[in-house]
DNA sequence: GCCAACGTTGGC
DNA sequence: GCCAACGTTGGC
């Protein structure tokens, strides 16, 4: 099983929205990058990943699961675009901050400090552990 | 609201 | 196939 990072406006997509679905999940469409794209190719049923709020928040908010490998995003007829669907599992009991990460010299490696403008991320086992724990779980 | 980083497009 | 122009994202 892999760790993911799921990045999105609140204003677009949130947490919020996210919760409100469910079991039932919700495709992560709209994305429009291939390096985001083949993350989502790579994906399993089971994989676990960070659901992070850009722009205000800038913070780390909950956690979801993957429940449908990649499929068509229903959004464009383009065939190049794809994407999987994820459902809510639970959300931090208290939020990690982009701040908070940078912070933390364990995390420096992150794509989301490295690289912060992809919207799909993988995560190591590792630092999956470290949010978790600074997220309170 | 600005701007840096970066991805995409299109002319050559 | 290169690169300039342009558009978008997201942190600040």
């Amino acid at each position: 099983m892999a760790f993911w990072l799921f990045k999105s406006e609140p204003d677009a997509w949130s947490w919020a929205d996210q919760v409100a679905k469910a079991d039932a999940g919700e495709e992560w469409n709209g994305v429009r990058n291939y390096q985001a794209r083949n993350f989502m190719r790579q994906m399993a049923v089971g994989d676990l990943g960070f659901f992070y709020h850009s722009q205000k928040d800038r913070a780390v908010v909950g956690i979801v699961e993957v429940i449908a490998e990649s499929h068509q995003d229903s959004t464009t007829d383009d065939p190049r675009w794809d994407c999987v669907d994820i459902k809510a599992v639970e959300p931090l009991p208290r939020l990690v901050t982009l701040d908070t990460v940078k912070a933390d010299p364990r995390l420096s490696e992150m794509a989301l400090v490295r690289q912060s403008r992809l919207s799909v991320q993988p995560v190591t086992a590792e630092e999956w552990q470290i949010v978790r724990t600074l997220g309170g779980l």
